[in-house]
DNA sequence: ACGTTATTTGAGTAGACATTCAAGTAACTG
DNA sequence: CAGTTACTTGAATGTCTACTCAAATAACGT
């Protein structure tokens, strides 16, 4: 929405067979409305959700706990990934702030699980991005 | 899968009341197992594709593109993000790479759309990340 | 053919991010 | 309550990534 959109009016000019002041605006109007059919929230909420799992490290664990249909704790998550404890821990939190698993402590072992959130997305990955 | 999972063992004897190596190995092998569900180049593919769309202007081009439900000419897309002629095409491929949209050349212009798969992710993510 | 327009490609760079180390907190154990 | 264990937090750092600028390519008009 920045420069002055005169390629977009040459554009215009050319589907339409002509082209006025007025066609561009409203054009412009009906691509700003393409952009803001959803509030800006909600694509920052699911731009948060897809930076957690764009990182090998946290989507394999929420792979593996959406995987093992229960709760696991963080020292097997710790076996199934190559960090260090602490890098594991900070994964765990992003993956937490997203909503993608919940955790919780048990004695003096501490659980997280997969959310519904979760495994929805995982399964949909799963189906859409498949066999190639 | 690094190091010796020697807290994995003190887990294992809290929760079982005993734990010999051989309950030790067992479990890392259930974890293993869960870990390899999935192929490996699977996830990478799946990686790949989250990558492509963790961030603003990719993911709100393909936004734009899904509820278009037409394709859209690069100009007309340039109007919707705040990114340079350049920053533009180089977003425009990355999504093309991660099988989220496709582009062909209709005249001295250039048209993209979505494809199913951005379609689909989308309207989970949608519906998954919705109201907060 | 020549110039203009539309878009891409490649190199360079500033900023973001994932990881680690070191130190901190919380819970069981004796 | 002192020590150990399980995990987290914060700061520091090297690596990756998203952008821009400059130049290239491709299509059209004249």
């Amino acid at each position: 929405m920045t420069q002055t959109p005169e390629r977009l009016r040459r554009y215009l000019d050319d589907e339409l067979g002509e082209c006025r002041s007025e066609d561009v605006e409203r054009r412009l109007a009906e691509l700003s409305t393409l952009e803001a059919t959803v509030g800006e929230a909600q694509v920052t909420a699911e731009l948060d959700v897809l930076s957690a799992l764009a990182n090998e490290t946290r989507y394999t664990l929420v792979r593996v706990l959406v995987a093992a249909q229960e709760e696991l704790c963080v020292c097997e998550l710790h076996a199934v990934v190559d960090v260090s404890e602490s890098g594991l821990s900070h994964a765990l939190s992003a993956l937490v702030d997203a909503g993608l698993i919940t955790g919780w402590k048990d004695g003096r072992w501490r659980k997280y699980k997969a959310t519904n959130r979760a495994i929805t997305i995982v399964t949909v990955l799963e189906g859409s991005v498949s066999h190639e």
